[in-house]
DNA sequence: TATTCCGATAGTGAC
DNA sequence: GTCACTATCGGAATGAG
């Protein structure tokens, strides 16, 4: 293996996420299975093998482990003296092919890609650059000033969104409406003579409900975890996590600030969105304005999740 | 009995408040034990019984009957078609003689005195005008513009000090370092041949610890019950319905105009007394400041509290 | 400032 | 804006048949 390849952390048992404690060598077990996205860095990626169809089944694999492996939770940030939970992304960026907590999706010598240990919606990404200089700065900065940077995280993010666009099929598809098209054709694929391997199938079928219009990706205008770190997530907002206001407001409001907004011009408003987490709480699909009322919208967002999903 | 006279809620059993169900007729029963107070309206009251010496035991018998009777709360504002918790203190003026919720502890044509719901202090007891063109009027109004009423409230509050007083003695009396001189007489004189009635004791014996410097009285600025009402209770804010904030506040600041500072002059500050809620909570006896430290004060007060009973 | 219930808000500590 | 825990603060309903 040579350091540009980008190591994949696959999964044998698709329906059940691997755990840190599971991986004995310095990286994550690659399996036949697996068939990567074609792309300059060719990276694989565990949810290819996810996205198999599995009629009759609403498997939740990605959001399953998600007590799992608390164990082997240990930031350890060798050097610094006193613990600090804002440096918890740090491990992941260090010992990737220790794939910590069974979270890594993939990793080569410039990202990691991790699930969000405390996803806010139905499929919730993070990407960590790894370059030691960048990824303590503040991300509207470096993101502003560093064209080079930018331009190697939009191409990245960019495969992410697909990533993830397929996992909402994969999750939702069997009960989209608009997605009927590619699910019966699928199927039809699938109980062929001889399907395609699955990295060539997209091209071969209908396209179906373009799911990568609900995938969002940003950066926080002040995260609260020192690493630099890009979102991509759904914009369901549908998850047992999502349990605070500003949890709420940091994903709807301009305090994510979109990938395509970057680079920001110098002395953007966008660098000081105020007192953020006082604002009003409005529902990303209707619109309509909950205020503070965090309950409410909870009980709302899960009805708004139920019509989104069968779309 | 004349109208005049004032009524009695009596105890056979100290112990153990009487609940409104015991009381079959329209007023509470007389019992040949229940030794009056010499006033020029001679009320006599349910603490002389209690207050009989109980060596080796520390009874509590009027924080007992908390959640008595609950079932006869029957606010009932006949007049008013919806029901207003504000107007709870009503039935206790007009029906006094059914004893609601075993509560009241004497009446007559112009008061009705009652153990309070939810005390918030060792002892603490109400004083009820029952005038209806009074009751609905603002306390410090009508204590600052009618000196007659004025009068007779302090007349009323001297003697329910004295009240209040007896029961905090009958209470803490024994655990009380500089009440060991009455405490003591007492005890030689109820063991000698001839005990006199329990009138008659008090100016047979050493004073003792002064206990009717330990009470307080006075109105709140804003009274959340409607119908006047001027409270009598011990200073220690030692009570399980002490529970808030405001409510420690509303005795320990100048939200509480003691009866001692009426008549205020017109155009007084003390008619508006800002923004009290918000205010620092400061001990009422070491004067240490607990902010807005709720929780914090509660411990401060039940170390407070057992220093203050064995001063 | 009646209570009670529920929920929103705020501060803290975290290996 | 990391979470989880505790506590403080804030609004709304409140009985009874």
């Amino acid at each position: 293996m040579t350091p540009k390849d980008t190591v994949i952390r696959a999964d044998d048992a698709p329906d059940e996420a691997i755990t840190a404690g599971e991986i004995k060598g310095d990286v994550a077990p690659q399996t036949p299975a697996n068939h990567g996205l074609a792309t300059t860095q060719k990276p694989r990626n565990a949810f290819a093998e996810l996205m198999k169809p599995k009629p009759k089944m609403n498997t939740q694999s990605l959001n399953e482990n998600t007590n799992k492996g608390k164990t082997s939770s240990r930031p350890s940030s060798s050097g610094s003296k006193s613990f600090d939970a804002r440096d918890g992304l740090g491990i992941y960026i260090k010992y990737p092919e220790r794939n910590p907590e069974g979270r890594v999706i993939e990793y080569d010598d410039d990202f990691v890609v991790i699930q969000d240990k405390y996803p806010k919606a139905s499929v919730h990404l993070l990407l960590l650059p790894r370059d030691p200089k960048l990824t303590l700065e503040h991300p509207l900065v470096t993101l502003s000033n560093n064209p080079d940077f930018l331009a190697k995280i939009k191409s990245r993010i960019e495969r992410l969104k697909l990533l993830a666009a397929r996992e909402l099929r994969r999750k939702y598809g069997l009960s989209s409406a608009s997605d009927a098209p590619y699910q019966l054709a699928l199927e039809e694929m699938m109980s062929g003579p001889d399907p395609p391997p699955s990295d060539e199938r997209d091209s071969l079928l209908p396209p179906g409900r373009d799911w990568s219009r609900e995938i969002i990706s940003g950066v926080h205008t002040h995260p609260s975890m020192n690493h630099l770190h890009i979102h991509v997530l759904s914009r369901d907002m549908h998850s047992p996590w999502l349990k605070k206001k500003n949890h709420y407001l940091s994903f709807n409001t301009t305090f994510l600030v979109g990938l395509d907004e970057f680079p920001l011009e110098e002395g953007s408003p966008r660098f000081h969105p105020g007192d953020w987490t006082s604002w009003d709480m409005v529902c990303w699909r209707c619109r309509e304005n909950f205020r503070n009322k965090f309950k409410a919208l909870q009980e709302h967002l899960d009805e708004e999740f139920e019509a989104w999903r069968k779309e």
